[in-house]
DNA sequence: GTTGAGCGTT
């Protein structure tokens, strides 16, 4: 395991950032790094993974410290094979914060973007979570990631969508008409409520268990199972009614 | 366990 990407981006000043695509699912930094650093200087080596399942997306960013290894790179590993897939090597065209990027190198970066005007958003720091999830949820808006590409995201798209609900249902009962009312004890019914489904839960589980093995049912294919064996004898006389031993009585 | 256009880290 390599130390790139464990603490964000070390030093992106006068780096050079290639887009590797077209990568196996499984190929790591750690696979990369020895065939990049072939060819130049690797300074960081990137490859987005989920946020969910944190697997990867199928592409890597690596950053060379000079262009001229940079473009080597390129053409040397451009439709390279590995792990069995071709890999795309290009160089990237916009930078982590979508600066402005030339062949890979950042030309503006974000060295001191804190004040720009008035200094004057307050409200900016709570909404800092929600600005990051919108911007994510955007981000793959914007650039069209809604048409047809491909089943994985299709998957994932279900799982967003579906938390997006749960979130929005969550919210909507804050604003519930009975917490208007401000009846209090509502909420913390409706939290016992929530308490206990989750106790009962196991419950239903547990009451699914006596319908398999119903005492009054299982009693009787037992007495099915063992009535003809005990009620049919070798000799195909009913000795359920009869002495246990009729046999030896009567020799 | 799967998939395959594309541009990024607590």
């Amino acid at each position: 395991m390599s130390h790139f990407g464990r603490s964000g981006p070390p030093d992106i000043t006068d780096t050079y950032s290639l887009l590797i695509l077209n990568i196996s699912f499984r190929t790591t930094a750690d696979d990369l790094f020895p065939l990049f650093d072939k060819y130049g200087k690797v300074v960081d080596i990137f490859i987005p993974k989920d946020r969910r399942t944190g697997d990867s997306r199928g592409f890597a960013f690596v950053r060379y410290k000079y262009s001229d290894e940079a473009q080597k790179a390129v053409d040397r590993l451009d439709g390279r094979e590995v792990d069995g897939r071709e890999i795309t090597v290009q160089f990237a065209k916009y930078g982590p914060n979508a600066e402005r990027i030339d062949r890979g190198r950042i030309i503006e970066k974000s060295h001191s973007p804190r004040v720009r005007g008035r200094s004057r958003s307050p409200r900016r720091s709570s909404r800092y979570r929600d600005d990051y999830r919108d911007t994510y949820r955007g981000d793959y808006r914007d650039r069209g990631y809604r048409r047809s590409r491909s089943r994985s995201r299709d998957r994932y798209d279900r799982y967003r969508g579906r938390d997006r609900g749960h979130r929005y249902r969550s919210r909507s009962r804050s604003y519930s008409p009975d917490y208007d009312r401000g009846r209090g004890r509502s909420r913390y019914d409706d939290e016992r409520w929530s308490r206990s489904r989750s106790i009962e839960s196991p419950g239903p589980r547990r009451s699914l268990s006596p319908p398999l093995t119903t005492p009054t049912r299982d009693k009787s294919p037992a007495s099915r199972s063992a009535s003809p064996k005990r009620s049919l004898s070798p000799n195909g006389r009913p000795l359920d009614s009869r002495s246990p031993s009729p046999g030896p009585a009567e020799e």
